[in-house]
DNA sequence: ATGATTCATGAATACTGATTCATGTTTCAA
DNA sequence: TTGAAACATGAATCAGTATTCATGAATCAT
């Protein structure tokens, strides 16, 4: 409800999820001002006022939408993550089901960069917690010797934004993305940089 | 002008130019959507009305700045390369170019982003343009033998990824951000890769 | 020096859309 | 079955701000 307790009856769990995915879908396709509340209960056939039963104000809803994100590409890339056999393999398989997510959920990406203007502490939030995991992990990798000693922090920033940026230029904007050649180019680069072989 | 010529007097050139870097500053604050024209044109120390002598809309001003940034990144980056012995060198040299000029304006870089929601022509724009030029330079240095085969338009894009993300986290989101350290790492990712050495 | 042109002003206009609320309807535990 | 609690409705409120415009001042080519 708008104060913050859950909904108590059936429809009620039913409506408010109802309003979530609209907002996921209206708010992604038009951005967070444009997409207006009749917007939103219009795509989820409710009267307008039904929205404030469930959500205080409309970042409110924005916000709920934001930390989904931060848990389903987690989830996503844990798992995908999850029994590779080495830290490069990972990598590999990360790349690919973030990728994944995104064409998959193409709103909820969108939503999470606007995020950056209209939610910047979720934004912050979303990145720093995904990094910090992120280097924690490829330091284990370094001392296994699976990769490369440095600074796995500014790794594990930079690496994040290769798959944003390649989310958003060979999925978002791309009619029939061909994601096994992008994380393979994607990857030759993650492994062995851009030097010359000997 | 509002119509599209320019001013013709002194102070006409001077207005235009004040409310512009009136506009740069509270939108690169506030955001394109909280930013009002009474916002900028205080800043400005100029009449509201005023305003609509040299700007047709509010989205005028801002598809100029993004156009602006376009111009001054490709020039800042493009004279740092200028003179690199090879592409690897040229790769350092223009993260490092980049990243300072973020530090410079970082009001700019968050207008430029807000531009995927705003202007998305102009955001295009703005990363095709530069990933174009940047591709064709990895393709003559690939041919020279100064770095690895591989599908250049993907890497041009990855690698502004990195420099993207390198720039919100290390240098938007940090007081003193310490530059030298974040290329030296990321240079070595880039050039090198994850795999351990052999 | 001067008047045709360009520019400056800010109050008034116009519109949009978030949020509220008084009035019903539905749900469900007992 | 039933009535207290939870939920639904959409017209009305309220606030903010982009844009216009009638009036007056500054500029500069001649």
């Amino acid at each position: 409800m708008a104060n913050g307790t859950a909904p108590r009856t059936r429809r009620g769990v039913a409506r408010r999820e109802a309003l979530l995915k609209a907002a996921e879908k209206v708010i992604g396709e038009k951005g967070f001002s444009a997409a207006s509340i009749a917007d939103i209960t219009r795509e989820a056939g409710t009267a307008l006022g039904t929205f404030y039963i469930y959500f205080p104000t409309k970042e409110a809803v924005f916000h709920e939408l934001v930390l989904e994100m931060g848990h389903a590409t987690r989830a996503a890339v844990t798992q995908a993550i999850d029994g590779a056999p080495d830290r490069l393999a990972a990598e590999k398989n990360g790349l690919r089901a973030f990728l994944q997510f995104v064409a998959a959920r193409p709103a909820l990406y969108r939503i999470v960069e606007e995020a950056r203007f209209v939610d910047p502490e979720a934004y912050r939030g979303y990145f720093t917690t995904f990094a910090r995991a992120y280097a924690t992990r490829l330091r284990a990798a370094a001392e296994a010797g699976e990769i490369a000693h440095g600074d796995q922090e500014v790794r594990a920033w930079a690496l994040m934004g290769v798959a944003k940026t390649l989310g958003d230029r060979f999925v978002l904007w791309e009619e029939k993305p061909d994601l096994d050649h992008v994380v393979d180019s994607a990857f030759a680069l993650i492994r062995d940089g851009l030097g010359p072989k000997p």
